[in-house]
DNA sequence: ATTAGTGTACTAATTCAATAGGACAATTTG
DNA sequence: CAAATTGTCCTATTGAATTAGTACACTAAT
């Protein structure tokens, strides 16, 4: 995990936040380990109360199921985690989206724009 | 100015933010005069201390001037203008792309996404 | 059985944004 | 000149996130 935190906001919402992401991106899978509290405290620097209540979040959300004694597991769950993916992405565009238009832009606008970034980005 | 404050950000921080937006929009121009400090606090309900210090940061940022006695305006410098609106617009552009692509999409399908979304929204 | 590793829970202390209340300096208005 | 309004500054307090430290319960491995 990265630890390019932002200082303004809550760090377990952003650990919340990137193993949301990687969990998206196919990196972390149905069934599969995270690191225990202490290890994923230890390697982004974090006291390990933080990444409890992060994973303690998820689970109540559904994304994570923790086991005493075993380690916390993503979800195996497939509805759930493609929900996930969907909600990301969706949050994602409209944000984006919204922004751009309360600034004024129109639809045809915002394409170029958009089409404009990728081809700078090349 | 909206009352939409995010929890979990500081409050100076989203009120800076608007103002750029509005700036950007065109509903704040170069030179106007901005509401009194204690005047912004009653009316979005928050600490005039909490206004002042965001006054303070644009006025360090260049966005505006404060005049002691007479109120705090909007930087005639367009210059500083235009480029507040190109950084808001290359921000939102730049995280969503980053994003996506983060997630594995490619330009193709950003730009699908982005598109079908806005036929959603109509 | 013992040990190590795990999640969970609890209290106390720390940090910092935000609040509360007030004071001062400069300007405008009456 | 006096009063009102403005930005600016200051100290103290509050509240929430985070840290710090510890303890307990469960599981797997030795």
């Amino acid at each position: 995990m990265q630890i390019n935190f932002d200082q303004t906001r809550p760090i377990y919402l952003q650990i919340m936040e990137e193993i949301k992401r990687e969990i998206a991106r196919g990196r972390l899978k149905g069934g599969e380990k995270l690191p225990s509290v202490r290890d994923l405290a230890k390697e982004i620097e974090v006291n390990p109360n933080t990444v409890a209540r992060a994973y303690l979040e998820l689970e109540r959300e559904g994304v994570l199921v923790s086991k005493r004694g075993q380690g916390t597991f993503v979800t195996e769950d497939n509805k759930t985690l493609a929900l996930i993916k969907k909600e990301l992405v969706q949050n994602i565009v409209q944000n984006a989206v919204i922004e751009l238009i309360s600034l004024g832009y129109s639809e045809e606008e915002i394409k170029e724009i958009i089409e404009k970034f990728l081809e700078g980005m090349r």
